[in-house]
DNA sequence: TTATAGTTGACTGAAATAGTAGGGCATCCG
DNA sequence: CGGATGCCCTACTATTTCAGTCAACTATAA
């Protein structure tokens, strides 16, 4: 089992996707911008999140990516499931062959705790986590971060 | 966050120590024999068991470990700590400066995760676990196989 | 005194993470 | 029409961790 920036990251990006939804796809650029995850990596993970179904592009100036679904219907589960961060905390893939075939001492303890945490992420959707006060903070935080990065650009644009 | 085969592992060995506490200090070598752990990967663990105090040694033949603490005041989550796989899922070890110096987006999910995880595990002592059918079924069987590996060596021995 | 068993440190191969680099391709806008 | 935008894809790399090995050492019971 793995929880590592690679799935935070993908639910991170999810979120803020669903976040902006409202002004047509967001591109990765601004994801980048925002987050402040690497523009080639959040192509990978995206390339990933594609494929499972998760999100669909848009080409062309003005593009970006949106939600296939609802935001109230994507888990957060699933997401890091796409990018292949396994929550599964056996050794054996539940399968229970841990040792030599047989199960290990500790199986049922793992799968047991696998099942918490899978109950708890696939509880959770992007649509809870936009309500949440202090998610909103943070996103208005950094969209504001984000704007004044483009006055500035604009204004030592016009100076030249 | 990540739990591999370093921290099933001391779960493991921690669970085998509680199992065979009854006649005295248990070897590393038999718990190797019956968990299929290599010894010097258990030395490893057990010297980090140790430093946390949850277990001490009896040198000399006839030696090996004992648990600290009676198996009823032991926890799962303080056994996987002892090992160093922190089963925290934040980036930021909970500090909240996962972005440059602040909160990140997804900053208190991970925070809610972790203690869902801690509070499962450390409320599990190495006592529930004896107690559970499953392990000492599991636990039986590796009994008996040892057994029967010791009878072969000694008859193999007599015949040379 | 010898075999047992813990103690310590250095070392290693394989795998995964967390990226980077650099091509392409589709599409909109002037 | 052509260039800018943004997605798409492959290959590469540095670093870290895991999982395990090896070797030398010390303590102690029989």
């Amino acid at each position: 089992m793995r929880l590592t920036t690679k799935g935070r990251y993908a639910v991170t990006a999810m979120l803020d996707l669903a976040l902006h939804a409202s002004r047509g796809p967001v591109s990765l650029n601004d994801i980048s911008g925002r987050q402040g995850i690497s523009l080639s990596y959040l192509e990978q993970l995206f390339a990933k999140l594609r494929r499972s179904g998760l999100v669909a592009s848009v080409r062309g100036p003005g593009g970006g990516y949106r939600l296939s679904r609802e935001d109230t219907s994507i888990n957060v589960a699933e997401i890091v499931d796409a990018v292949n961060e396994s929550m599964d905390a056996t050794r054996c893939n539940r399968k229970g062959d841990c040792q030599e075939g047989l199960e290990c001492l500790t199986h049922h303890l793992w799968l047991d705790l696998s099942d918490q945490i899978h109950n708890f992420l696939s509880d959770i959707t992007l649509n809870d986590l936009i309500e949440r006060r202090e998610i909103q903070a943070t996103a208005a935080r950094q969209d504001e971060r984000a704007n004044s990065r483009i006055d500035l650009l604009l204004s030592s644009e016009g100076s030249n």
